[in-house]
Order: C-alpha cells, then sequence, then structure tokens
DNA sequence: GTTAGTTCTGTTTTT
DNA sequence: CAGAACTAAC
C-alpha cells in the first residue's frame, strides 16, 4: 500500500506503508511542513549517500570506509524517518559508546532544528538492556532492584570463589578465567569465526567455575555487563510476549559500528527486527578491532546472507584524509584476505607523504616527537590541538608525556588507567552499592574495615559463615550478630554498628532530597579523611585523594542536577555504564591528544604520529593469531589523519628493563613506497627551509608579544 | 593486625 | 622498570 502525500510547494512523497504502520498516517499532515529543511540536509549528500538516507524499507547494510561522512549518514537518516512521519518512539538506534549516542541525538535533532520533534530512542547496547530489564527482569526470576558489577567487583568475587574452592594453582589467574567466561557468555563458542573452539586448560576451568560464579552472582542480586545483554536475550527468547512488545515498539532500528557487534548483540538485533527487518546497520569491516573482546566481523561479513534482499551501500569517498595518506592506508588493508572489497578515494590534494622515521630507542623516539610537534607548532603554524600521538598500548604513554613536558608541551592522555580504579573511589562507591542494594555482600564485605572498626578477615569469616549457615545477607548477618557466640562481645557490636550505619544511610538516600548532601555526611561520619590521611603518610598524597573523591561527590550532585528522577539506583547504572568522571572533564582536552590506536577509533586529527610501529608491537607478539586485526589496527591509526602523518620505530627499545632490538613492522613495507618519504634525523634544512623556519619563529614571536 | 620486603608479570578495553 | 600481589616478620 502506497500513500501519497502532496506538500505545499509540489513536492511528492511517497510513503510505503504496512499494515501494523498505521500511526504513520496520524502525523504526515504535520510533518510536510518540515520537508524542506530535510530536503536541505539531503542536498548536502553526495548520491551513495542520499541512497543510504532514503532508503528505509528492508534490511540496508551501509559499508562506511573511515571517514566517508558515516555519521552524517546515520543522523541525516534518523531525522529523515522522523519527517516521513515515523513516530519518534519507533526509532531505535543502537551505538557501543555514549559519546557516540550523544553525538547522533544532538545532530540528528539539529537537523530537524526542534520544529517539535521528539527524540528517538538512541543509546547503548548496555543502557537499552538495561532499560529493558528493569521492566521485565523479574519474568527471569530476578529481584528489581538488582546493581551493576564492574570489572573489578566480577574479578573479586571470582577470586573469592577460586579460594573457596581451593583452587590454588596460581598460573590460572583470575582475569584470564573471568575473561573466558566472558567470552562462553558472549557465545564466543558459537562464534562463526569461532577459533576458541580447542578446549584448553582455562576452558575447562571457566566452565567448572562458570556455574558457582553465576550462582554467585544471583545471590547478591548483581548482573555483570555481560549479563545486560544475555539476560535480556534470555529475556526475548523466553517470553515472546515480550518480545512482541518490543518488536511492535521498534519498527526502526539502526545500529553503529555492527562490525563490533558480538553474537549476543548480533541475536538481540536479529530478534528485535523481527519479520519487519527494518534493519540497518553501519560499519566497516576493516576497522574491526575488538575481535578479542568478542567481537565478531562475520556479523556484518555475512549480513547480506543473514537478512536476504539486503540493499549494501558503499560510501568510498572519504572527507577526511590528504591522497597520500589514503593511498597509504589503501596499500596496507589490500593485504587483508578477509575483506569487503573497497578502496577508498578523495578529490582532496595528495598532500605531503607520509613521513618515516626511525629512532635509536624509545626515548630518542619520543624526544624527536615532542621536537617535531614544536617544529609543527612554529613552521607550520599547527595548534597543539591539531596533533595526536597515537601507540599500541597505553604504557608507551609514559616516554611521551616525558618528552613533551620536557618541551613544555600541554598534553591530554585519553584512556589508561581510569577513575575508578583509585582504591578511594572504589571503597567510597561500595559503600553506595550496599546501600543500594542490601544483598551485595561483595561491597560490604571490602569496606567492612574501611576504615578499621575492628573487623578483621576472621570475624568476617565467622560473619559470612553464619550468613551461609541461614541464607541471609551478610547484611542482615551483622544485623544478627548478637546471636553468634564465636564472636566477642566488642566485635559483635562492631559488626551491629555497621549493620546500623548501613540502614540508616539507606533510607536516608531514598528520603533526602540532595544525596549528594547524604553521601557527604556518610564520608564525614565514617571519618574517610582521616583515614586516607593514615593511608598516605605524604600529606600531598593524601589531599589528592580527598580531591578525588570530592570530585565524586560533585558528579552525584551534577547527576542529580540534571536527572528529573534521580535514585542512588540511577546514580550506580550511570557510574557503571557512562564515564561520568570524564563526561565532566572532556572540555578540558586539550594540547597534544596521546591515545591508544583502539581509542582513536572515530577521531580525526590533522596532524598524527603513530608510535613505535615495530614487530611484536603492531602487529603485537601476543597477537599472532591473528595478523589481519593487527593490520586493521594500523589501518585506524593511519585513517585518523588528515594532513599529514609520521610513523615511528625504533632500532632497540628496552622492554620490562632488557634492551632488546627491534625491527620495523612488516606493515611498513606495504606502504607504497611513492607515498613514502624517509625523514633522516641529520638531514639538514634547506636555504629555504631554514629561511622558513627562522620566518616562522619571528612570527611565532611577534604573536606572543603582540595579539 | 599491620608493615615492609619479595616475587612475579607484562595488549588493546566502547559497556 | 614498575606496579600488583603475596609472604614474612613486627
Amino acid at each position: 500500500m502506497f500513500l501519497t502525500i502532496i506538500t505545499s510547494k509540489k513536492r511528492t512523497f511517497k510513503l510505503r506503508l504496512r499494515q501494523c504502520d498505521t500511526d504513520v498516517c496520524l502525523y504526515h499532515a504535520e510533518q510536510v511542513r518540515y520537508l524542506s529543511v530535510m530536503d536541505k540536509a539531503i542536498s548536502r549528500l553526495n548520491p551513495k549517500q542520499k541512497e543510504a538516507v532514503m532508503h528505509t524499507e528492508g534490511p540496508l547494510l551501509i559499508l562506511a570506509g573511515a571517514g566517508s561522512g558515516k555519521t552524517r549518514v546515520i543522523t541525516t537518516r534518523v531525522a529523515y524517518l522522523l519527517s516521513l512521519g515515523v513516530p519518534a518512539g519507533a526509532v531505535l538506534a543502537v551505538t557501543f559508546t555514549n559519546k557516540a549516542s550523544k553525538e547522533m541525538r544532538e545532530r540528528a535533532m539539529s537537523i530537524l532544528q526542534g520544529n517539535g520533534y521528539k527524540t528517538p530512542l538512541i543509546s547503548t547496547f548496555h543502557s537499552l538492556c538495561l532499560n529493558i530489564l528493569r521492566r521485565e527482569i523479574d519474568k527471569l526470576g530476578y529481584r528489581q532492584d538488582f546493581t551493576i558489577f564492574d570489572s573489578s567487583d566480577q574479578h573479586s568475587l571470582l577470586r573469592n570463589i577460586l579460594s573457596e574452592i581451593k583452587f590454588e594453582d596460581k598460573s590460572f589467574k583470575p582475569e584470564h578465567i573471568m575473561e573466558r567466561i566472558s567470552m562462553t557468555k558472549n557465545e564466543m563458542a558459537r562464534s562463526r569465526t569461532g577459533k576458541t573452539a580447542s578446549p584448553d586448560d582455562i576452558a575447562i576451568i571457566s566452565e567448572m567455575v562458570y556455574p558457582k560464579y553465576h550462582e554467585a552472582m544471583k545471590t547478591l542480586n548483581a548482573v555483570d555487563f555481560d549479563d545486560l545483554l544475555l539476560l535480556t536475550l534470555q529475556l526475548f527468547r523466553d517470553h515472546p510476549a515480550v518480545l512482541d512488545k518490543y518488536r511492535f515498539r521498534f519498527r526502526y532500528i539502526m545500529v553503529d559500528e555492527y562490525q563490533d557487534t558480538n553474537r549476543v548483540q548480533y541475536n538481540l538485533i536479529h530478534l528485535l527486527s523481527g519479520e519487519r527487518k527494518n534493519l540497518c546497520v553501519v560499519g566497516d569491516d576493516d576497522q574491526s578491532i575488538y575481535g578479542w573482546r568478542g567481537a565478531d566481523p562475520g556479523n556484518i561479513l555475512d549480513f547480506e546472507k543473514d537478512f536476504p534482499g539486503t540493499v549494501i551501500v558503499r560510501l568510498e569517498q572519504n572527507y577526511r584524509s590528504f591522497g597520500h595518506i589514503l593511498q597509504a592506508a589503501n596499500g596496507v588493508i589490500k593485504n587483508n584476505k578477509k575483506r569487503m572489497e573497497k578502496s577508498l578515494w578523495t578529490e582532496r590534494d595528495q598532500g605531503p607523504k607520509v613521513n618515516i622515521f626511525r629512532a635509536t630507542d624509545g626515548d630518542d623516539e619520543a624526544q624527536w616527537v615532542a621536537d617535531r610537534v614544536e617544529l609543527l607548532k612554529f613552521e607550520k603554524k599547527a595548534s597543539y590541538d591539531d596533533i595526536a600521538i597515537i601507540y599500541r598500548a597505553n604504557l608507551f604513554s609514559r616516554p611521551f608525556e616525558e618528552a613533551l613536558r620536557k618541551n613544555r608541551v600541554p598534553y591530554t592522555v585519553v584512556g589508561g588507567t581510569s577513575y575508578f580504579e583509585h582504591r578511594e573511589i572504589k571503597d567510597l562507591a561500595a559503600y553506595l552499592k550496599i546501600c543500594a542494594n542490601s544483598s551485595d555482600d561483595l561491597s560490604l564485605m571490602r569496606i567492612a574495615n574501611v576504615p578499621k572498626r575492628g573487623l578483621g578477615p576472621t570475624a568476617l569469616g565467622r560473619l559470612a559463615a553464619f550468613s551461609k549457615e541461614n541464607s541471609i545477607s551478610l547484611l542482615q548477618a551483622m544485623r544478627r550478630a548478637g546471636e553468634i557466640s564465636e564472636l566477642g562481645d566488642k566485635i559483635k557490636n562492631n559488626a551491629a554498628d555497621l549493620a546500623r550505619l548501613i540502614d540508616k544511610n539507606t533510607s536516608l538516600f531514598r528520603t533526602k532530597r540532595e544525596m549528594n548532601k547524604a553521601f557527604r555526611s556518610l564520608i564525614e561520619e565514617i571519618n574517610y579523611r582521616d583515614y586516607l590521611h593514615e593511608l598516605h603518610k605524604n600529606p600531598k598524597a593524601a589531599l589528592s585523594r580527598i580531591e578525588a573523591y570530592e570530585d565524586f561527590i560533585l558528579s552525584m550532585a551534577h547527576y542529580e542536577s540534571k536527572e528529573s528522577a534521580p535514585s542512588l539506583h540511577g546514580f550506580l547504572e550511570a557510574l557503571a555504564l557512562t564515564d561520568l568522571m570524564n563526561e565532566k572533564d572532556e572540555k578540558k582536552m586539550f594540547g597534544v591528544t596521546l591515545i591508544s590506536l583502539h581509542s582513536s577509533k572515530g577521531l580525526e586529527f590533522p596532524v598524527v604520529f603513530i608510535v613505535g610501529v615495530e614487530e611484536d608491537i603492531l602487529p603485537h607478539k601476543k597477537s599472532v593469531g591473528d595478523v589481519e586485526e593487527e593490520r586493521r589496527l594500523f589501518y585506524v591509526g593511519i585513517t585518523r589523519a588528515m594532513k599529514e602523518l609520521f610513523i615511528t620505530h625504533t632500532t632497540h627499545r628496552i622492554k620490562y628493563g632488557k634492551d632488546v632490538p627491534s625491527n620495523p613492522s612488516r606493515f611498513i613495507e606495504e606502504i607504497p613506497v611513492e607515498v613514502l618519504k624517509k625523514i633522516d634525523r641529520f638531514e639538514k634544512e634547506t636555504p629555504e627551509q631554514a629561511e622558513n623556519s627562522a620566518k616562522a619563529f619571528f612570527a611565532n614571536i611577534k604573536d606572543m608579544l603582540g595579539e
């Protein structure tokens, strides 16, 4: 059935309707007014992009090469759907990061310029699932007030389990076992690329421990990140009525970064899209760099097979990089066997060639880069903000930080140790967690003796045993500490006091208008400040810890001010699922950016340095199994650069305290020689270069003195 | 129950 | 080398 809408401006729109889309009709009349806004946005697209935007019904695969205007296409498409009269509630766009979803939301809505359009649901996989589970999880036998365990929670739980079953073999680290459990949960075993099929020792152990872990999580009334997805999938599989509800609701589904989806995510999307298959996925198999985390590039490679009738749109025009950079990228990536054929092209100039520099060692490399950064600043008038230094592993940031500091160059390190890793934040968060979820024995265990309140391991062991015998929570056991005859009177009181403290604050968080005030007084009540001073003998360190938790309180205040119905659960969810702390600091990003190859995906910089491009680092020695993914990683790095790209490597490098010779990465040879330029440190400046740099130098001084 | 010394180990990490 | 985690003595 076709419905034709006649607009005031002699423009006709054909809208195909399906039987279940009756509510579309109700909307069209008021939408026609806004088509001109939409037309403007669409007119800015190239033909391929236009095709992707206007194809609204049936499965659509958008293969979006790096820098091909992917975000513009997705956001325009969302806006386009709304402009057609599709109700906002029927549109679902799923992303991986909060940053991406935020950007998508803002840009899509800005295309429509308000005009009374409601915002569709644009969310990450995890928060989408959380929202569904909050409503439906009782159907799976969980309690509604569950909390989310982050990886350090998981880790310590697993540690407990291992010691409980007296698994003492230290050669198996809890992290590795946890990683394996996570892979199992993400249905890696059933993956089509699945090479994890061969059962090794870790697989055997994790298989043994997984049921115990799962059981423990359930009694703790907690779910982990994987569970959010897995339980939602289970919900959809076991409760068709629930699935139908969401299927009916989400009639237009879009998935960003589809190459990064794992099997569970694939199944979720598959189920949700249902018969209708109004599913649009966007991705680039060449940028699939999360295979080690369960991402299955097979999902994008086989999309056509999985969804018959798929229309494929290739976005290959690159708007980001100069020609030489693109040729380097193409030259490298074409060595991969398993990929969808595509080749980026640009209308832009060739630009400078790709610079290769060989340093003697890591410090030399860092110093050279830092000096080059200054040269760029003064000679080419580049801003520090325009420059990024990208490395394979976060630990490489160190020498660059030092060299930049030495040159007085401002910089920002992205990633690395996150805010949550700090002990004081984890401690205080544990207080919040036990208040939010009285079954969370793990958090209670963590803070039972922090600060010291005379509840050592032995006392806690007794309490834990008592809770087990009576199948009650640890908190409940503390409330009833008086009944435990093995405990001394003092300990009984200590435990009961703690239980009272938790109970009191639990109700305070529930009733008090401003949670952050309650939080602050809780921190004061437990004398956490003094505890920190005891812990760190030099007052400077203690003070910085105090500042850190002050920030934490501030972020709670921030959360409360922006949320319409703030709650402790809500805050903890935001804490687990979004990077609350970095959110605030986002604007503070300035200077040269130091970032890992992985986190650089999606970003762009006029000048990029990819450093440490050596064998055993860039194809990393631990990922020999998947050189193609390493190559994609390099490809991602190259395609971040807009104007100028530098690639550096060393002749020897200190690794774990030992000096080892290093060889240039095999990937460097894959860059066509005609786009390469080897830079020699001792190369003298040509007279005109010298003149230019002198000019630039003086111009810069003038700048600094004058305006 | 805490502390200082010792051994061990070493990617990437959107949530 | 450096941080974590474990052990052995206060």
